[in-house]
DNA sequence: ATAAACCCTAAAGTTAACATTAGGGTCAAT
DNA sequence: ATTGACCCTAATGTTAACTTTAGGGTTTAT
């Protein structure tokens, strides 16, 4: 079977960014078509569609698009890595994550309790709890306060 | 008792933040000094350094500054607003984060898999199965598709 | 065969949240 | 009275991740 192909437009619809964008990932050697048409239109693969999912993916979560082209790239290179630098790699991006998860983790949690503490109610918003803890110093402790 | 005045570098300093961000906040109409001094310094009130506190906490839970001025505005006149309004924003900051501590999740657990599978060794990592894995196609379904 | 829809490159513009630079007053102390 | 720390405005620079513009080929359908 021949393997299906889309040009720039399709593959952006399906992945719902803009072709600009698209094109732009290709400057930051993020994703390179497949191959060129003829008339040098650019041709995705399947494939590549699956990469773009993980580089938006990784995006979504915050990754910055030179982290992800480390994550994305490191194949590139097999001969001048051990399997120890890539384990190593992996392993330091999965801290990198659980860092993350952890920060808006207590982001979430100072949110909820500030949220709880809400009364929600249809009347002034004067005595609102949120507004009063927002403006005081010591709650949440800013760095040297 | 007199009210005491700060100048700018030393509200600075209180809050851990520096002067050009304070001038900036003025340009974005976050933060106006209380008054100036007659050589055209500008001169902070308590009430000032507690509206930055806000500012700063806020933006530390994810807020962006112009969601912050928004809060701002509501803070700043409360009878306009009710503790509905109030409670639905942060409701929604609370899901936006929720949404990404999701994401981070199953990134991670899809590196903690590739991560597993490899060996570690010292040898190229030709025949890393990271690598292997990282062109395979199906492994980027990470997303929706 | 022509018009709409789509593709190309290169370069300049945009937004957020500041930081830096340039050129110059102000204030406390030596 | 001069140094050094601090303040001012206005303008420009920075980085990330795109978007827009300009000028020009290509495909497809009528
Ligand atoms: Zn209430
Ligand atoms: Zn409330
Ligand atoms: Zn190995
Ligand atoms: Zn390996």
């Amino acid at each position: 079977m021949t393997a299906t192909l889309y040009k720039i437009g399709e593959l952006a619809q399906k992945a719902d960014v803009s072709v600009e964008t698209l094109r732009f990932y290709e400057t930051k050697n993020l994703l390179n078509a497949h191959s060129r048409s003829s008339a040098g239109y650019r041709l995705y693969s399947e494939q590549d569609l699956h990469q773009l999912y993980f580089i938006l993916h990784a995006k979504k979560v915050g990754f910055s698009l030179a982290e992800i082209k480390q994550l994305l790239g490191v194949q590139v290179n097999k001969q001048q890595y051990t399997c120890e630098d890539v384990k190593h790699f992996t392993e330091e991006k999965i801290a990198q994550i659980e860092a993350k998860i952890d920060d808006l983790s207590k982001i979430k949690l100072a949110l909820a309790q500030l949220n709880k503490a809400c009364c929600g109610g249809e009347e002034s918003a004067m005595h609102c709890s949120i507004l009063h803890t927002l403006e005081d110093p010591t709650l949440f402790q800013v760095k040297g306060a």
